[in-house]
DNA sequence: TTGCTTACATTCATGACTGTATGTATACAG
DNA sequence: CTGTATACATACAGTCATGAATGTAAGCAA
């Protein structure tokens, strides 16, 4: 095979990672081989060791693709006066979510492995941590959110707005979940916004 | 070796399953070799193949260790006409899981494995799909009673009685996962029982 | 143009892991 | 007391999968 240019080597870095998607999502994780990722990606396994050390190091580079933007976007719905009342701003950020995950074929394929079909032992042991760590900032957000709506006086509940920011953060951390294992839709991928809307409206106090 | 008496295969089987949790737990279920699960048990390949045709079904004689009991002690804290009221029952309901989590280290390595230690590839695909059917269940058991609740005028929110449950599955959900995930226990193992606590309090109507 | 580096492809040695086949001693039925 | 089925252990064959070693042609800087 000739030498490629820098460019045409980013473009192989890239087939291999959406190849490795593609993999890791019909065999899952473990079982899926340098040589299934390569054949992928219409390369040979010489190709990925090149640009990967190993297997794990490919997982990271999936993951990035996801939760880095994840962050961001939830920072940008969150962020104080940009003309929503706060309990609209957290269920913005819940929707753009799941509007992400109904839109975006990439995005659900990485929430669908890092789900269920990955083993989290040894090297992936520490993506959990990690993955916790994201979380914890993210409540953090919500709970802020909270205590404007709690000063606002548009709260109807009588809980602190850290017991709200958890439940929250609990209620969303399962629908993703289900959303992801539903895979028919019919029990929770239609109804994701009916649901996130009913969770908040539970919180504001009626007029 | 010698040939063993009835009892003592079956002891052999039950050495096989609790040997086979212990690895998975500790090496993901997929890089679990029969070799590895034999070796815990004290036994040799030969003896795994005997009582099992193939991993998968170690790991269905695994979950149903935990599943059967589990939604048969929901089905009892869930009863109608047990002296507590529907919010209570709930509360109840799900605070027992979680007792249940802290004190019963084999349901907790079990729950550990199927959640994080896991590939839901090929034959495991079925076992959630069986898992979402068991969570329908389950869900439809809190509406009941939040049915009840909403009879009784002990419902502090607006909301359908459908819209409820589905919330505290959700919610229910993402804490189990937590629970799992939270190997340090600060974030959420410790105070489990107050966020449930909480999520019952936010739908009690305060007097 | 030369020579070094890049971006892969190819080959090889080695080591799991699986499933099955076979051996074997004993429990148990009759 | 004897035959058969049971409950394993042992041995074997075949298939992947890994990582490293090596090959190679082309890009690119001087």
């Amino acid at each position: 095979m000739v030498r490629k240019t820098k460019e045409d080597a980013e473009l192989t870095r890239q087939r291999i990672i959406d190849a490795a998607r593609e993999v890791f999502l019909a065999r899952g994780v473990s079982r899926s081989t340098l040589e299934h990722i390569a054949a992928q990606a219409n390369v040979t396994r010489g190709a990925v060791y090149w640009h990967f050390e190993n297997k794990s190091q490919i997982f990271y580079a999936i993951r990035d693709r996801v939760f880095l933007p994840l962050i961001d976007r939830m920072d940008d719905t969150l962020a104080v006066g940009n003309g929503y009342d706060p309990l609209t701003q957290i269920e913005n950020s819940l929707c753009d979510t799941i509007h992400e995950l109904n839109e975006n074929i990439e995005m659900r394929q990485i929430y669908e492995i890092m789900m269920i079909k990955c083993e989290y032992v040894d090297d992936f042991a520490a993506v959990l941590q990690q993955t916790l760590n994201n979380c914890s900032n993210i409540t953090e957000k919500i709970q802020l959110a909270y205590e404007r709506a709690q000063y606002e006086g548009i709260l109807a509940s009588n809980l602190t707005p850290n017991a709200l920011a958890l439940d929250t953060h609990l209620f969303f951390s399962g629908l993703l979940h289900m959303w992801v294992k539903d895979l028919d839709g019919v029990r929770f991928r239609f109804q994701a916004i009916d649901l996130v809307k009913s969770h908040i409206n539970l919180r504001r106090k009626t007029l």
